[in-house]
DNA sequence: ATGAAAGCGCTAACAC
DNA sequence: GTGTTAGCGCTTTCAT
């Protein structure tokens, strides 16, 4: 390993000019400086970032924990709006799974922590509440698609009520005035949030709301599900001309209902979906209009929050960033 | 920060004992073990690993760097897989993204070189040739799913012949003897090794290779090209009775094709892919019969190559993994 | 079984 | 513009 010593040796200057060279320091005769970068390129010098962070207590480095994010492939994104945002600012992302384990998140944190880390995010899968280990608050910890009970760390999430009141409205503008929504499970954010997206576009419109309209999933497997609460829904006395989806695999089994009672789409029926797996969404017949779940954008917001605590994360305890529609043929 | 320092003075002994302690030395009393721990706990005391790796010249830490490897989701068992092994050994993975290009692989060594990492993992998205910096070279270094032009560094990637062969095997094994194959894109590992394989299994049945049962893609448009490729193998005067797909993506438009042909999948035409995307083959119907690849595999191996540099790396310089079968509903 | 001193590579503080 | 000294938190070496 080469080290500044052996650079300002190799110079005939000090340690310390070496030093200033390396960071720019404007204090320092061209002449010398010269002469130090032409040794560090050829002794082939590297800062020990280590070492520098023993004296300015700046790793530059910041920790990405999640709980199964990377099994879920749309929800990879986060990472990449995180480690794109974090290397313009020469960053670098220290990178943990805990399968969902808190007591594997809790070993997370700790090994982050060991290691310096300025920071961390902490991610999960789906939108919901997270439970954190207490070492969660030693450090500066942003949350992103979950938020903690008391909501005393800083979280962002996606904006489920202006995600489902697009969504609604899209169906809305296209003239329809009877909207089915199969909505996910009871309980969770997502479902809430959306639904209460639905019925403000219905006001809007002074649709009156109707109970017999909406459906829950409530087992996990969406697909089957949405195939027959959407079948459930066509079969009304009075049945809808548009279904709103609160997910792309509910949708698609949508689509199977549909497609089962000889309707197509989107002229006798028009659906929306919700997610934007882009595995689905792009892959079906006629390729399906969903909300996308900003995924990226969360990311980059996380590590933004990050860096600037007086800005972002002492103002607003929850930011929800915008679920676009994207438009495709199911409208 | 509480330090060894601060946890010896309240506990009445000298900064090596508590060391000592901390890091499981036998020679300590049990007496001074138990109160020197007990400090810990009471002060909160956490290990500067920054600060520990001045001095044994170890991390912790190794690198992860890919080129566009978070925009896959099927290749993201890759991370997994590294992060989960590498877990069971103290060790953290810190992460880059280079988006293919080879400035940005530069600056990716370098930023993790600075920080000290004790190796380096490079993996790409798709199995081909890779062009690596020198830098690669300063600290052991694995490839996943990619090779450098002279073999210099160990790497791991898929068995593409084992995988074309068995793909084919299953057909034929299914009675079938007259087997169309729809290949990736002329030149690239995964085509030649796919075919090699499938020409393997031919051969073991007696079966002579024609050219005319096979087609190669030319675009990135892989479903589009499914489809016309394998209508092309189904129109031809002496049709293939089974389509073994390069990839999932293109047995998606095979599907297209027997479909518009009025034919059944599997009772008129047998077929099977290439990559178990999931979300492919998972959710169309029937649902497809596939070889997977060893992602999550790769990444464990890379990182245990990088542990026992003896046993591996220095043995083999290409260790091919398996790709299984993944039996589903389409032969 | 325990401790004192040195030093890893670097930067902060303060000379000159 | 440049150098000296000290010390970040830890482990190593060598005493005791």
């Amino acid at each position: 390993m080469v080290t500044l010593k052996e650079v300002a040796q190799e110079t005939g200057v000090s340690i310390k000019t070496v030093s200033r060279v390396i960071n720019s320091d404007e204090n320092v005769s061209d002449d010398t400086r010269t002469a130090v970068l032409e040794a560090v390129k050829r002794l082939g010098y590297r800062p020990n970032l280590a070492a520098r962070n023993m004296r300015t207590r700046r790793s530059q480095v910041i920790g990405f924990i999640t709980d199964e994010i990377t099994t879920t492939p749309f929800a990879v994104e986060i990472i990449k709006g995180a480690q794109d945002f974090a290397w313009t600012h020469n960053l670098m992302l220290m990178i943990a799974n805990t399968g969902g384990d808190l007591s594997l998140g809790e070993t997370a944190f700790d090994m982050m922590l060991n290691r310096q880390v300025e920071g961390i995010i902490y991610a999960t899968m789906y939108h919901h509440m997270a439970r954190l280990p207490d070492s969660a608050y030693e450090v500066p910890t942003v949350l992103v698609n979950c938020f903690s009970e008391d909501q005393s760390l800083p979280s962002v999430v996606p904006d489920e009520v202006q995600g489902g009141q697009d969504a609604t409205q899209v169906l809305l503008q296209a003239g329809h005035r009877r909207i089915g929504l199969v909505n996910l499970g009871v309980g969770i954010p997502a479902t809430v949030g959306r639904e209460e997206g639905y019925r403000l576009a219905l006001a809007e419109y002074r649709i009156p709301f109707q109970e017999e309209l909406v459906r829950y999933i409530s087992g996990p497997g969406q697909e089957g599900e949405g195939y027959d609460l959407a079948l459930d829904l066509l079969n009304l006395p009075d049945p809808p001309s548009a279904l709103f989806c609160a997910n792309d695999r509910i949708a698609l089994g949508a689509y199977g209902a549909v497609n089962s009672l000889g309707l197509r789409i989107p002229q006798d029926i028009a659906i929306v979906g919700f997610d934007n797996q882009e595995s689905i969404a792009q892959y079906i017949r006629p390729r399906l209009s969903t909300m996308a779940l900003p995924h990226y954008q969360m990311g980059e917001w996380a590590v933004r929050c990050l860096l600037e605590p007086a800005s972002a994360a002492s103002h607003v305890r929850q930011e929800k960033l915008l679920c676009p529609f994207i438009k495709r043929e199911s409208v």
